[in-house]
DNA sequence: CCCCTCTCTAGACTAGTTCTAAAGCGAGTC
DNA sequence: GACTCGCTTTAGAACTAGTCTAGAGAGGGG
């Protein structure tokens, strides 16, 4: 039982760094390893989530250095924030434009192409305003499961 | 300074009684408190923002009821709930169909009449579940404040 | 008047997130 | 190599919105 198991499928360093710094953010140790395990696949992963599976191996990130290199990816367009319920924040490593459903009952998320959806008809933006984005939340429920 | 002054604007008992029945809720004097200022027009207001009005006059209803009284119209259909980010959930006194527009910067969420807005290419959802309902949000931010 | 069910309440609790103050790190300079 | 400066990370405390709990109240039959 020796030898290094590594649980969580990740990108490798020298990617993560890469995308990093394609993106503005300087690649510090704990930041690689952030990126490594969101951006390993497309997924929609809660910061708790993400504290978890980035310490389940060897690495030690703080809940904190989380929380803030979250943030600093959203902010520089890295990944982006699904906010579906009160109690849920996803972290989503598709930063394109696409939508999602959420299953209400089951608490999952998934992808809708932007392709397969279509919107017409915004209205003008105030003259100062500009568009930070348009997201569209397709809530399902299993049937039978109305109070 | 001995009379009676109501700050918040209301629907009166009555009215509200009649549009809690109407939803089969039995018309409790808290829930007609809150429905009185909830649907007093059509407004965006927090649960916080809704227990302290609710209580700015004589009123008493407790923070738990608040909470429990919205989710439960919520599930009857009365007022909806508006996620639109982390710290922030609205109740909408409008239930109708209709979208919202957000300002990042102020906070303020504005309608947006389901009218302008066409959704085409929604996807067939599978076969056990049903639309819970579709949420627009459409995100702008004063010009140049991106980080 | 009693009972049963539903509702309300204060206040304790929880989860998720942010804050704080101190320590660590790394790139340039001497 | 040692010094400095600004950025980054850290543990843990603090904060906040919302939920839970257990007991009190209210109202409608019978």
């Amino acid at each position: 039982m020796a030898h290094k198991v590594r649980h969580v499928p990740r990108l490798d360093q020298d990617q993560a760094s890469r995308l990093l710094e394609a993106h503005g953010i300087s690649p510090t140790r704990q930041r690689v390893q952030v990126a490594a395990v969101l951006l390993a696949r497309p997924q929609h992963l809660s910061a708790e989530q993400l504290l978890r599976l980035v310490n389940a191996d060897d690495e030690r990130v703080s809940k904190a250095t989380v929380y803030n290199t979250l943030g600093l990816f959203v902010r520089k367009g890295l990944v982006r924030e699904v906010v579906v319920d009160r109690a849920r924040v996803f972290y989503d490593s598709n930063a394109g434009d696409h939508h999602h459903v959420y299953d209400v009952d089951d608490g999952t998320l998934t992808d809708l192409d932007s392709g397969e959806i279509e919107v017409n008809g915004l209205p003008p933006l105030p003259a100062d305003a500009e568009l930070d984005g348009v997201d569209i939340i397709v809530r399902i429920r299993r049937k039978g499961t109305r109070s």
